[in-house]
DNA sequence: TTATTTTTCGCAACCGTTCCCGCAACCGTT
DNA sequence: AACGGTTGCGGGAACGGTTGCGAAAAATAA
């Protein structure tokens, strides 16, 4: 595979390669209309393509941010990504994804190779609240910008928009307790995403609010997939304690519980309400629909490029740290 | 922002930047331990990231492969990619991700950019079955290899891996019919998608199979998103008739059609049997669950890589069409 | 006509890396 | 002492573009 150059094309014509760089690049200021059309016809006749290596490397500057994301079975960071994608490319930047799969490792690789591609900037939901703190320091003491969303992270100095978790969670406690609950089961986040220890605080003050008893059984580790959920709620069910209420860390793995719940023939909402926090569309497709606090995801997005943007155009642009209200929208899974 | 390049250090150290490269590369061979220690300290110690672009202009060749997908509403193409991912990594190669969203026009553009990015090979779903034809022929003519997976395209000479989409479709009516279901709503894909046709010549053929009596007005065009889905459910159900089963193209379609039966309280398996292809956990997830065609997305997608890397290690290698058979289950929407 | 400006283009340096080639030092052998 | 072989390293030409500067050519002014 031999790709034209436009030396290729600068010997086709008997011009020198300045001449045809400028033409493709479009300066019409230094190249004659009649060289330039020229020129442009017989790159796309030769199926030109302009290498792209070549010119970051020498203007310096890749037009490219990257974006961290840690899974990729829950559609919020999909959505979130196509978000950006439309925000970003309006700028004139190109993105590069990488996944990390909830590992702190592979993120460290991740970050290392965003750097080694010469990113500008960086949008990026962590894995692992501390394990990488260093690192992101240093990314960031290297000049290259960090705006993390979603999930928080302390201890680096960035930008950072997500959502008023705390709030959120007692919000959707209160509700449940204001419908009737008394035994509301918790499947908590895992200890190492922060998001986690600020819903339990909500689940928590929730209930002191309303002077009821705090029994740690029922707060649980509930895992982050579906099957996780589900495990955590049978493990749950075992001990013979019976909920009238499961309010979730996260969407998936609220609906694992959902699922073990109806096999047993609880009837929802009757039985158990159900709701969760960061659901999606997915809560609207269930039966029954889930109430939950939905994040507002293209805000989100459209904030945290944003904040990228004014830190790559302006290295000393200050740090916001943006907390943003969650839309909660109340559905057939609770009273 | 200064990254700090091979010369930088090989000043620092007082050797050319030959003998650092050679270091850094491990090139054992032609380096005195000692050297190639001191010189990687130093490396690390100011913090080197070595230039991507550089090397890879230096070496015509990048090792990163292009996966261009049509959509990220879907589980089922995140997880081709992570698969993807995995089994690219372990050959060395990097991959770029791009979304067409469904418009031909962008995933030409996705195309172009990949080209400049020099990748050396494209997975690609297309999202329109023959728009972009002449442009993937000349991609592949340019020595790009590229492999077609999930959705079909004719008429370019490459090497694709897909589901048996007549024969799974037409298991699926077979079945659904056996179960008793005589007024058999489908929900067809977009005509653009050339498995949407497959897939319901196999409900035709199924239907004469058991000379059912075929009603045009039990095909509509059933979208890709729930909301398409449930719209056209909702307009069918305007015309007064009665279905006894759906089956849908798509999962996300199929689900929009469920919430619009739940709404008018038909009953689940009892009234209407719902079912569909191209399902994921999605359907384990529902209430009740959904009987469906699964693809089995981590054998399309290590098929789709290894054949891929036949065509990246030899040009000459032989195209092949591989066509699987999806993993039919059953569930609790069909009796 | 000549002088001056403007247009159009070529030269050459540069971006950061790899890699071929050559050179010197050192080794053991004859 | 002369010789071939190995080891360790430096010099410099690429890779494919961009871009400042100068020069030739063309257009305009005097």
């Amino acid at each position: 595979m031999k790709y034209t150059t436009i030396i290729d094309i600068a010997k086709a014509l008997g011009l020198s390669k300045s001449t045809v760089s400028r033409a493709l690049s479009g300066d019409s200021h230094n190249v004659k209309p009649e060289t330039m059309r020229l020129i442009r016809e017989t790159a796309d006749r030769m199926g030109y393509q302009r290498n792209e290596m070549a010119v970051n490397l020498r203007r310096q500057s890749t037009r490219n941010v990257g974006i961290i994301i840690p899974e990729v079975v829950t559609s919020f960071f999909m959505n979130f990504i196509r978000q950006a994608q439309h925000e970003l490319r309006q700028h004139g930047y190109r993105i590069i994804i990488a996944v990390s799969d909830e590992d702190p490792a592979q993120e460290a690789d991740n970050l290392h190779m965003l750097a080694q591609c010469r990113v500008e900037g960086i949008l990026m939901s962590v894995c692992h609240k501390d394990r990488n703190v260093a690192l992101y320091r240093q990314t960031v003491a290297m000049g290259i910008p960090i705006v993390f969303f979603d999930r928080k992270v302390e201890g680096v100095e960035a930008s950072q928009v997500r959502i008023d978790d705390y709030l959120m969670s007692f919000f959707m406690v209160e509700a449940l307790i204001r419908s009737g609950c008394r035994h509301i089961l918790h499947l908590a986040g895992p200890d190492h995403i922060s998001n986690g220890y600020d819903r339990y605080r909500g689940y928590r003050d929730a209930l002191e609010k309303f002077a009821l008893p705090y029994d740690r059984r029922f707060v649980v580790n509930g895992g982050l997939s579906a099957d996780e959920g589900a495990a955590a709620t049978e493990a749950f069910l075992s001990q013979g304690l019976t909920p009238d209420a499961v309010f979730g860390f996260t969407e998936t793995a609220t609906l694992g519980a959902k699922t073990v719940l109806q096999r047993l023939n609880y009837r929802i909402p009757d039985d158990v309400s159900i709701c969760c926090i960061s659901g999606t569309t997915l809560c609207t497709l269930v039966h029954p629909t889930i109430t939950a606090v939905e994040q507002p995801v293209v805000k989100m997005a459209t904030i945290a490029c944003r904040l990228l943007l004014d830190q790559m155009a302006h290295a000393d642009a200050v740090k916001e740290s943006i907390v943003l209200r969650g839309d909660m929208t109340k559905r057939e899974s609770t009273r």
